[in-house]
DNA sequence: GCTAGACTATGACGGGCGTTATAGCCAGGG
DNA sequence: CCCTGGCTATAACGCCCGTCATAGTCTAGC
């Protein structure tokens, strides 16, 4: 019944997973590499996640989704300027610490087509992170002053431009597109709060 | 010497290529399957793109992004709103003609890693797609008075945001990111050309 | 100390992958 | 009429995939 190493190894295969699958994406990522990643035997992710590749993605995803949402949550209470520029950092960091090489795996997870039948969880979950990193800025921009609506839409336009602009940053192995939307998007947010 | 169906063999192979990678991103794409699609022979691949893969992957993007360049250039002439638009609604017709299944193209292999050796020329293909609507966006901002540095970041936050947003549609099988990021856009462009 | 149950080790299953090789087809030009 | 060369058909190569099964190891609680 829950050994010394339960929690680490498993926590540790989920935050491995998450960080291959924002390389590589989901499919061009093996549950092989996956555990030897973590320094885990084959066998123990299917003890941990019987449900297979799905849960360990679905895990993935969400574990992405909470780290992110904990930094913008705390940035948050200095103001919707002060978090867009942690979430535009924690990107940029992610970015250029991996040289290039990694990205957002909850983008990675939601670019992936679904099975004819049904929507995987893992979609779903990506969904829902998408979501609650809108909500979050949006409900700081109410706070200070921006419309509802407004918040709403702008909230929607900072996940995406940040999202879209890591993948233009992995093309062009360079930073100037995150230069130029980190701008764009701070004009635009200190404008939706100044009043 | 050029047989009848040469042409359109290949051109068939491409463009289905490039609506295969648009749903399931380059990796998770096999070229047996590509193939299937375009109902042409698995050896016709092999004979057309002898580099394999990369080269198919490569065309692909380059076709997708010339289709939609040439789009853009056509309604540009109406001004950045009108480009916009048209850009927007190209996207949205295919998230929404596919059910939320298909994306761009150019966005699933930009997010593929590369090998540790050297950068896949379908990579260095994404990124000269980017660049190239970028340019077409920025110079009609230009033309239409937005200053110089303005206009570039401005390019960028448009296309990156798009690509976002397309991702974010998929994920939650909804148009309504999309919605709220035309709004901002469209805002935001009328508001850097009036003058 | 013993036993139950969490974890690991190992290997197999059928199947799809990218790529290559080889032989065959069949229209056009000489 | 033949033959060259673009295209196709078919099969094979070695490799990796997701998943499952089974037997083993080790530890925590009685």
């Amino acid at each position: 019944m829950v050994t010394r190493s339960g929690k680490p190894s498993r926590e540790r295969i989920v935050a491995g997973a998450a960080d291959m699958i924002s390389r590589r994406g989901l499919s061009a990522t093996s549950i092989r590499e996956m555990a030897k990643h973590a320094e885990a035997p084959l066998g123990s992710t299917y003890h941990y996640f019987p449900e297979g590749k799905q849960q360990l993605a679905t895990e993935a995803v969400r574990f992405t989704g909470e780290w992110v949402a904990r930094s913008l949550r705390k940035e948050l209470e200095a103001g919707p300027a002060a978090g867009l520029s942690a979430f535009l950092d924690l990107w940029r960091g992610i970015v250029v610490g991996s040289d290039f090489h990694a990205g957002c795996p909850v983008l990675a997870v939601a670019i992936e087509e679904p099975p004819a039948d049904g929507v995987p969880p893992a979609l779903v979950a990506a969904a829902e992170v998408f979501e609650q990193w809108e909500a979050l800025l949006a409900a700081s921009l109410r706070e200070h002053g921006a419309g509802s609506e407004q918040a709403a839409q702008l909230a929607t336009l900072v996940v995406a431009a940040v999202e879209g602009t890591v993948a233009m940053c992995r093309a062009k192995r360079s930073t100037q597109p995150l230069d130029h939307t980190a701008e764009q998007l701070q004009a635009l947010i200190s404008a939706a709060t100044r009043r």
